[in-house]
Order: C-alpha cells, then structure tokens, then sequence
DNA sequence: TTGCGTGCAAAGGTTTTGCATGGCA
DNA sequence: TGCCATGCAAAACCTTTGCACGCAA
C-alpha cells in the first residue's frame, strides 16, 4: 500500500493549497466546488472525491462521516499531527462541530488501549452530545 | 414534540420484538426487511425506517450512523438506560462495531461537562480506532 | 368513522464508477 | 510515448416523501 505514482495537477495543487488556507474549518465536497466556481475555475465532483480520498490516506486531512445522508466533511490536519490533536464534538441541538483540546484525552485513550485493548483515532473520533449554548437555552 | 398518538400495528409490534430478541446487536434497516422476508412476511423498507426513527425518539433504540455511504445500524437499548450505558468502538481496519464497559468514561463525561461545557451522549458516541485483534495482526 | 400506519413508487441526496479525453513525466 | 488524472454522465446506494389504501381505535 502507499505505493501509488502520483502526478502533480493543477486541480491536485489547487484543492491542496485550498485546504491549507482554512485549517481548522470542515468542508465538504460541494463546498470545494463552489470555491472552485466562485474563483473561476472548475473542477469535476468526482475529482474531488478522488483527490480527498487520496489525502485522507496519505493523513494529510481527516474525513468525517457525522449524518446518515447529510454530506461528509473534511479538515486540513496541518500542524496538529502529533500529541497536540485535538477531538470535535458534534452538537445534536444546533448542528455545529466543535473543537476541544483536553488533556485528559491523552490518559483516557492510554487507559483504554491498556485496560480495553483499543487504540482511539483522535482524528475520526465525535463525541455527539449537546453544547453549553443550546443546554443554556433550554435543551 | 413528543406528543403523537400511536397506534398499535403488527409491524410495529414484530419489529420491536426482533430488536428485543437480539439486544447488543447491530441491525440495519435491510436486515429487518431481510428476518421479516425469513419469517414468510414482508414489511415495506418506508415503515422499517419510519418505526425506526419513532424507537430513536422513544429512546428504546440507538442509531449508528458510521460510515458514509454505508447504512445506518440500530441497536436495542434494552435494560442499560440508565448509568450502565456502554460506549461503542469501531475498529477502522476489519469494520466491527464493539461494546466497551469503562468505569472511566462516566468521569470523563463529567469532566468534559463542568471543563468544556459539553454533554456527551454515551448512546450516539462511537470512538474510531483499531481492536485488538487487528493490532495483533500487524497493522 | 376518523385518522394513523402501511406499502409502493418516485424523488432526493451523496458518493462511486466507466470511459474517452487531456495533461504530466 | 506511457500512464495517470480529469470530467462528464450514469450508476449505485441509502434514505425520505407523496399518495392511495387498509387497519386500529
């Protein structure tokens, strides 16, 4: 595996380069598209999907599968490839994906390679649940 | 919310007792088409999706939504809806879904909440990551 | 009788695939 | 020149919705 050729494209460079400029941010497909149009260019879906697809395993962006049939989201990983990841949180009241850094994630996911034989993917892993403003607001 | 009133349906009523027949295990809706088509019955892929959902909004039932294109699982809830809820661990590499009993997530919960103003949600939380087996096995 | 549940079919949306063309090396 | 990437269209897939009919209350 890993063991793919790859060219350089256009296309390829410029999805790139777009991810890098928004690290942090989720993006689904549709949303490269449009950034594609809105600057004049174009690039086929299926390009997309392609291309992400292969940056997903070269570990370059995290995907995450969050609904049934709402659309995959994707997030530049940049920097935070080593201890310093940080795990989301999806909000099932308003729908927003949120970022934490705690650190007591790190003991929790030793714990439970040791104790349970699990080794977490901070990268993929969501906690669901509901955040402080809409528990604020009244469920 | 909350406030339907329901009828009581033979599809309905077998469905429930399939789910209850099989607590701990992960079901999708085609698999439900699939026991009532074993069983010499039928039952229309619409109702399976639309008792479904109701279960979920009951609470008698999770939903499990993993990957991207793929379907859905549900899982009778059964007796653990209370403290003894377990957390969920999909193993990246062979695809299993499994349970995890850990004494430690409670707190973790609790921590999250008074440190990072987040609700987890045990039942709709999956960590991703690799099991046991498949470390074993090399990669 | 009233109204919800069911079933079929069709629609909706996301993601994948086939195949001819174009671009990188 | 060889081979991969692209793009379009079509397909595959899961899930939801519309509507007429049947069944529970």
């Amino acid at each position: 595996m890993g063991s793919k050729s790859s060219y350089k494209t256009k296309q390829g460079d410029e999805l790139r380069s777009f991810l890098e400029s928004v690290p942090g941010k989720h993006i689904t497909a549709a949303d490269v598209c449009e950034y594609f149009r809105a600057s004049g260019k174009t690039i086929g879906m299926a390009t997309v999907y392609r291309q992400l697809e292969r940056m997903v395993d070269e570990g370059i962006i995290a995907k995450y599968s969050i609904d049934a049939g709402s659309p995959a989201c994707f997030e530049y990983l940049g920097q935070h490839l080593g201890e310093d990841t940080c795990y989301h949180c999806k909000c099932q009241v308003c729908g927003k994906l949120l970022h934490m850094h705690c650190e007591e994630l790190p003991e929790l996911q030793k714990h439970i390679l040791e104790h349970h034989g699990f080794s977490i993917d901070p990268v993929r892993t969501v906690f669901y649940g509901v955040c402080q403003q809409c528990r604020e607001e009244g469920k």
